[in-house]
DNA sequence: GCGCGTAGTATACTTTGTATTCTACGAGTG
DNA sequence: CACTCGTAGAATACAAAGTATACTACGCGC
C-alpha cells in the first residue's frame, strides 16, 4: 500500500474531522487555522487528487448543499476503508516513535 | 522556521530514541523495525544532510565508539534546539488533529 | 451586465524522499 | 600479505510529494 505524506496525512485526518461537511474549502479552513500552515487551494486539489489516485479519497458531487454565491457544485469528500487503514498505520508508526521519547516541555 | 516532513520527522524522532547510541546505522535498523519502512543508506544520508541544512541537527565525529569491522569514524548525531522544537511543534499538531477524529478500531 | 466571492482545474516548479553506485578502512582468512 | 567481507559514509541522479500561480465557471447583488 502506498504510503502517506505528511500533508496528506494532515488532509485526510481534517477530512474525518468535518463530519457533516467534508468539503476542500473547509478542508483548508481547518488546516490553516489549525496546522499553522499556508493552504492554496491548488495545493490542496493536488493532494486531493493524489489521494484519490491511491484509493484513499473518494467524493461525490453534493447536489444538496447549494453554495451560497454561486460557483461550482461542491464535492463531498469521503475517506475509503483503504484510506482509514492508512491513517491508522501512519498513527501507530507516530505514536510508537513519539511515545519512545520525552521532549516533554512541550511549550513552544 | 522550515517544517519537517514526514520522513524527516520520523529520523529526527529516532534519533532521539537512541539515548545512547544516535548513530545513522543504529537509526536505520530502528526505522526498518518499527516503522515498517525500507531506508536505504543514500535515504537517510541525504536526510541529515537537509536536516543539518535546516539546522535541526548537528553531529560529531566519534573517536571513542570504534567500529567493529572498520569504515569510516561514525557521526555521532545530535539533535538540536531547533530540532526539537520543531518535533515538538509537529507532534502538537498531528496530536490536534488525531485527537479530533476517532478512527478507532485500531486493528488492521 | 459587471464585479465580487466561492468552487474547482491546469500547469509549472520546488522540496522531500529514494535508489544506485562509489570510496574508505579494519578484521579475519587463505 | 593481499583479498574479500562487513561497516560507515559521500555523490549522483531520479521519483514522489508539496506548493504557487494563474486560469475557468457560476451565482448574487449592485
Amino acid at each position: 500500500m502506498a504510503k502517506l505524506g505528511e500533508f496528506e496525512l494532515l488532509v485526510l485526518l481534517s477530512i474525518l474531522r468535518q463530519k457533516d461537511a467534508p468539503y476542500a474549502n473547509r478542508v483548508r479552513e481547518d488546516l490553516e487555522a489549525n496546522a499553522d500552515r499556508r493552504v492554496t487551494r491548488g495545493a490542496l486539489y493536488r493532494t486531493l487528487d493524489r489521494l484519490t489516485e491511491k484509493g484513499f479519497l473518494a467524493w461525490e458531487l453534493d447536489p444538496s448543499e447549494v453554495p451560497e454565491r454561486g460557483g461550482h457544485p461542491m464535492r463531498r469528500l469521503l475517506v475509503t476503508e483503504d484510506g482509514l487503514a492508512a491513517v491508522r498505520q501512519a498513527r501507530d508508526v507516530l505514536a510508537t516513535f513519539l511515545d519512545g521519547v520525552d521532549l516533554l516541555p512541550g511549550e513552544t
